[in-house]
DNA sequence: AAATCTGTTCGTAAAATTACGAACAACATT
DNA sequence: AATGTTGTTCGTAATTTTACGAACAGATTT
């Protein structure tokens, strides 16, 4: 009964799947990776939420360190944080290199 | 001020990320990924958490296409849905190859 | 049939998430 | 100084998530 603690990097994928685990934050993303300039109120043109709405997700989004914002007065703009970008993009990778199905009598 | 609207795509992957966006669920694919046998016993035997608390985590993933359970009594066989993870794999690569940050003047 | 093993479902409670409008703060313009 | 623009924060409400023990259901063993 040797209950596995869950380890640091667990922790960060799901941090960063968590993140990812709604569709208006999916398509932040999707919008800040195809943008140079990406303000405030570009972002929040493209979605079907109020502003508030919108702010929160950024919010999560930047807590998870995926984004980075900048004040530029009056506007503020935001982008893609390159390291966490990094770091998530080799935790999936790596996450999902971990099964080959074809070898495994499992998945069948 | 067009709203662009979530495609279905974007939906998916968020679903996908969802599901993974718990320490106990990455660990239960993780433990999924690298096992031949995967009965439900030896999966809530490296968690730290109550068998219905496992049993409602294991459903969720489940629900999000993630993995499959098998009844074979008196136990339950439970594996990674191939199909699923090929998927969920390729939108998550796609999404991160997304972002060449280095040529995005965003990003600095 | 009674007891055992296996895992799900039920009922419940606490906490977190999602969404909105209104109020606010910072800066620029009039 | 008053006004306008930009985006965050506040307060609130509805829903979802997470976790647990207890009860249950299916199958095997005694």
């Amino acid at each position: 009964m040797a209950k596995t603690a869950i380890d640091e990097k667990q922790q960060q994928l799901a941090r960063y799947a968590k993140a990812l685990g709604h569709p208006i934050r999916v398509a932040i993303m999707n919008f800040l990776a195809e943008q140079d300039t990406c303000f405030f109120g570009e972002i929040h043109e493209i979605l079907p939420i109020a502003k508030a709405t919108a702010s929160q997700h950024l919010k999560e989004l930047k807590e998870a360190g995926l984004i980075q914002g900048e004040i530029v007065p009056p506007k503020v703009k935001y982008c893609i944080n390159r390291d966490s970008w990094q770091e998530a993009k080799n935790l999936f990778s790596e996450f999902f290199g971990k099964c080959q199905c074809s070898k495994n009598g499992c998945c069948e």
